[in-house]
RNA sequence: GCGCCGAUAGCUCAGCGGAUAGAGCGCUACCCUGCGGAGGUAGAGGCCGAGGGUUCGAAUCCCUCUCGGCGUACCA
């Protein structure tokens, strides 16, 4: 249980961001693998107010004890918060509080002692107290206003924070297997995990994405079979298909594309065990572009020879399909604005002799066991229920095996600083073991983060709709995405906490469609759009703040200065989902300002300052569209 | 059985130790002589699943329970 303690530990420290120290993954709580993070802002390019008040009240409180104001007790966590009513001001911290018991003394007096002692810097109008106890911080307006200019100064940069100093990450996410078509599920794990790249992107990592093409194992063989069995029914051949096999219709579907690209050469001449039966030399071995046009990686031309020295009508066919099935995976992630840098094929664990590899270090380590005629890796050893088969008695090695040989090629060979696998619920029991060998391949176990999505239901008009590429029946991926469209899915998907589970009503989703929430975040940004066309050829970056001083003005740059807050919090706890909450605030903040304040008047001066906050926050609108995977458009 | 996740407005969900619990949809009443009304303003609507505990302070942390979902393979 204790991966899931260390999400829970990330979101804690994740609400208390601060800065100084280096992002760091610290370990261990001493059930497993307790995460602690710090991060950095120091010397950043991208300054944050919220440091910058958590800074001033640290340095009171050690004042304070120096001085012998306030009696030296530990130094508790200081918290910079935003107050949920404003008329507390724009940030609070409750240190006085938290510090009362230790210092034996009342809160209130703790707090007046840190305000007296505090250094307040410039960007602050008033630091009040107030009961019970907390320290209230109004920023000032003409501090605030020039965070227009610097807003827009950082252009594209707007938003960036330096969480990650430059740490590589891999994300992997998605890693359907490739026997089936995408289904609202994937791209729920799809949506988080592109989401969750882009925000890690913002803060500073270097984010490789990845999808691990299980193109191995059993279910390929049922896959294969399948396959072969639709392909002889297509030329009249009687065929059945296997009893763990795929009986949906896309399967036919398949079979008849390679049939009609390739003929019936694959037809063999025995019945459901084809004999070996040596396919014509380059013909026979199936060697497809391979995705992204990545050469030598995955399967490759290794994989092609071991084929052509065992060809097998079944599995050559079914490595088409899943070339064509990777085609349409493929195309239903652009569409919702997925792209992956690599696809790494399980196959190629085998052809490259990285299984083996891993089985070694982990011998090395003495770590693996033969019981069984099963070769066995100890986690009991190390506090799971129990050992977990590498190699069966038929001389198969598992998904764990492969798995295993995946992340050794992770952390040792490419050397990622943090991986962060993203799976679907049912995959939770595989979390305990993978953390467990991690750290017997001699990696910190810290270092692997899997991120666990609850499953999707899909629902149509409040009634359940049958899944399941083994039943045949399922709504795919690409049926909502023409039905709804990617904007409003993505949207949805990336706004759920990935720990709640979440009925997909595709009835409500396509009627809300025009009330969705996405499209007044979109239409906020179309409005900015439509404004700053509208006053095409002034030129507004000489314009002069100081007019900025409608209340609705100020609220909407107090709003604004939110995101890199947003994105440090989202990078930590790596959780996205707090994004589409934020454009929604965003978007009515901007909608609030537009009806109380023309923006293109008579008067120019004012004119000019209002373009200025317009641009800034549509660059904020569109920032924060695309860390969702949204798109922000001109016009609606 | 054991483990993990969930339970907050009529519905879908945020909030996860702080001050009066929020948003969207739906509902009610207002606002179109100006930059796009896919908009704005105001309101009704809550024993935050139940019960204990910790704390100055609990929707939030701990324990017990109830109800859902998932997992517990020589499947992946």
């Amino acid at each position: 249980g204790a991966w899931c303690s260390h999400l829970k530990e990330r979101r804690r420290l994740s609400a208390r961001i601060h800065s100084r120290a280096c992002c760091s993954l610290l370990t261990l709580s001493p059930s497993g693998w307790c995460l602690a993070l710090r991060y950095c802002v120091e010397g950043s390019p991208t300054f944050m107010i919220r440091d910058e008040l958590r800074e001033v009240i640290e340095e009171a409180v050690r004042d304070a004890f120096a001085s012998g104001a306030l009696p030296a007790v530990a130094m508790p966590d200081v918290a910079i918060e935003r107050p949920s009513s404003d008329a507390h001001g724009d940030y609070a911290c409750s240190v006085a509080l938290k510090m009362a018991r230790a210092a034996r003394m009342a809160p209130m007096a703790i707090a007046d002692v840190i305000v007296a002692q505090a250094h307040v810097p410039a960007s602050v109008e008033a630091l009040d107290v107030a009961a019970p106890g907390f320290i209230n911080f109004r920023l000032s307006t003409d501090w605030l206003r020039r965070q227009v200019d610097a807003i827009l100064k950082e252009d594209a940069a707007w938003g960036s924070v330096e969480v990650g100093q430059g740490k590589r990450v891999q994300v992997e996410f998605v890693s359907a297997n490739p026997t089936g078509p995408l289904h609202v599920g994937t791209g729920r794990g799809a949506a988080l995990g592109d989401s969750l790249a882009r925000v890690l992107e913002k803060a500073g990592y270097r984010v490789e994405r990845e999808y691990y093409v299980n193109d191995a194992g059993s279910r390929m063989e049922a896959f294969n079979l399948s396959v072969q069995a639709r392909y002889r029914q297509h030329f009249g051949h009687e065929a059945a298909l296997p009893s763990d096999g795929y009986p949906g219709d896309y399967v036919s579907e398949l079979a008849a594309a390679i049939a009609d690209r390739e003929g019936d050469r694959f037809l063999g001449d025995a019945g459901a065990t084809p004999s070996p039966h040596p396919l014509p030399e380059g013909e026979g071995t199936p060697t497809p572009p391979l995705p992204l046009g990545e050469a030598g990686q995955g399967r490759g031309a290794a994989a092609g020879r071991v084929r052509a020295i065992t060809p097998d009508p079944a599995e050559a066919l079914g490595r088409l399909g899943v070339q064509l099935l990777l085609d349409q995976i493929r195309e239903d992630l652009e569409r919702l604005g997925v792209r992956f840098d690599r696809w790494f094929y399980e196959q190629s664990l085998f052809d490259e002799g990285k299984i083996d590899a891993a089985l070694d270090l982990l011998r090395q380590g003495g770590r693996v066991v033969e019981r069984e005629g099963a070769i066995w890796f100890t986690s009991a050893s190390v506090g799971e229920d129990r050992d977990n088969v590498l190699v069966r008695s038929n001389g198969l090695p598992t998904y764990f095996a492969s798995d295993v040989a995946y992340h050794r090629d992770k952390f040792i060979e490419r050397g990622f600083d943090m991986v962060v696998d993203v799976w679907g619920a049912d995959h939770q029991g595989h979390v305990p073991r993978m953390k467990a060998v991690v750290e017997a391949l001699g990696v910190d176990p810290a270092r692997l983060v899997v991120l666990l999505y609850q499953l999707v239901n899909l629902v149509r008009g409040g009634r359940p709709v049958p899944m399941g590429k083994r039943t045949g029946e399922f709504v795919t991926l690409r049926e909502v995405l023409d039905e709804v469209g990617p904007d409003p899915i993505r949207f949805f998907l990336v706004g759920r906490s990935p720990d709640a589970m979440m009925d997909f009503d595709l009835d409500l989703a396509k009627a809300q469609s025009d009330v969705n929430p996405v499209y007044y975040v979109q239409y906020a940004h179309a409005r900015t759009a439509g404004i700053l066309r509208r006053a095409a050829g002034v030129d507004y970056l000489g314009g002069d703040i100081s007019r900025l001083q409608e209340p609705a003005e100020l609220a909407m740059i107090r709003k604004l200065l939110m995101l890199p807050e947003i994105v440090a919090d989202a990078a930590l706890a790596l959780a996205p989902h707090p994004l589409p909450h934020f454009g929604q605030e965003l978007a009515t903040v901007f909608h609030t300002f537009y009806d109380q304040c023309r923006v293109i008047s008579e008067d120019e001066e004012l004119t000019r300052a209002r373009l200025k906050l317009v641009a800034a926050c549509q660059l904020t609108l569109r920032t924060t569209l695309d860390l969702i995977g949204v798109s922000a458009p001109e016009s609606m």
